[in-house]
DNA sequence: TAGATTGTTAATCGATTAACAATC
DNA sequence: TAGATTGTTAATCGATTAACAATC
């Protein structure tokens, strides 16, 4: 590969693998540049753009075939293996994340779960047993686990954070409304629907 | 105000809002751009130039005051008051989102919980009993909802969807993995923790 | 052939960034 | 005064969009 993608494209990309991946679960086999736009509003002719940087992927008048389609974009995220990661936190979100199949659709696998409370400590949350978190830099360190998934209360998550950095994780998603203070080579994706939903109100109120 | 905020401006000023409400939180008074942009990963000129659009609301050589600029971003959002939303899915996700203060730290109310499990409804989650499904509609309507958040199986999250925005929902947020189909004048919002993952997996492997 | 949709061009707009004077 | 940080300019880059020929 040429270059490396801007942020832009490589997020617009990622969408797109969703939409395919649920549209082949719902048994299409095509899918139009259209379509695809109207499931992710990014307007189909930067999506016909996007993808014809890297070859001509589609048929003209007919389409997108969506396996082949979802190999090529894989290919070029470069994210056709398995991935590894860590949770922390097996409350009801823990529960509710490590039960999802939306992380191993996508060749995700939760690969360590921990907990603080003794009650939590070996149950089985998704398919894990919950290991305790005095656990969490051997385990991390031994799985080479780079990404953490943060589902503990806000007070909580600056210590989980440093101790998953600790332990060699570069990337951390937060689930709770903390700010993290992490070292500038650790990304932080926090995920935030009040503030998602704050900007969807703007727009629909004028 | 004068003309309508683009989508890009929006979308930063409520991440700023979030890392304001935070800070403060935290007992800070006053913050740089500087120190907004290492929380939102937005370059700080562009976070002066956000606000800057709209009055001079830092001192020089001393940052923004967070109350008075909290204050400011509120009114550009016009999202000082109280919103409404209905919640359908009492379940493991349900609860995790019901009980977090992350919606009513910034205005947001559950104010209505659905769900088609009998032994769900009845029970209490953060501090709403569960209704029924069947009163979605009654209920929605009453209380004026417009926005829905979908904390159901991604076999249900059309179905559910559907009824909402039946019932007047104009915004929904969809934590299935599911596509949705829905009127032009809806907005969806997709979570997607795996999608995020590759993209940041990505830009840590190139 | 007729209809549909891609791939691509060209034009415009907003985002990004460095730099720095103003000023607290 | 010295240091820090805003507000603003100017230059560049990527995103967005309409339009349409190519072609399935």
């Amino acid at each position: 590969m040429a270059d490396r993608l801007t942020v832009g494209v490589a997020a617009r990309l990622s969408r797109y693998l969703q939409v395919l991946t649920q549209a082949r679960k719902m048994g299409k086999e095509r899918i139009s540049s259209q379509e695809i736009s109207d499931y992710t509003n990014v307007n189909a002719t930067q999506i016909r753009r996007d993808l014809s940087g890297f070859g001509k992927f589609g048929k003209r008048g007919v389409g997108y075939n969506i396996d082949s389609l979802l190999g090529e974009i894989r290919r070029i995220l470069r994210t056709q293996g398995q991935h590894n990661i860590a949770l922390v936190g097996a409350g009801r979100l823990g529960e509710a994340i490590a039960s999802s199949p939306i992380f191993a659709e996508h060749g995700i696998n939760i690969a360590a779960v921990f907990d603080t409370d003794p009650d939590k400590v070996g149950r089985t949350v998704g398919n894990m047993p919950v290991s305790d978190y005095s656990q969490l830099n051997a385990a991390v360190r031994e799985k080479n686990i780079i990404v953490g998934v943060l589902a503990v209360p806000a007070a909580s998550a600056q210590v989980a954070a440093t101790d998953l950095v600790d332990a060699g994780v570069r990337i951390l998603f937060n689930y709770s409304e903390a700010l993290l203070d992490v070292p500038q080579d650790v990304a932080v994706h926090t995920s935030n629907p009040a503030v998602e939903l704050l900007y969807a109100l703007y727009f629909h109120l004028t």
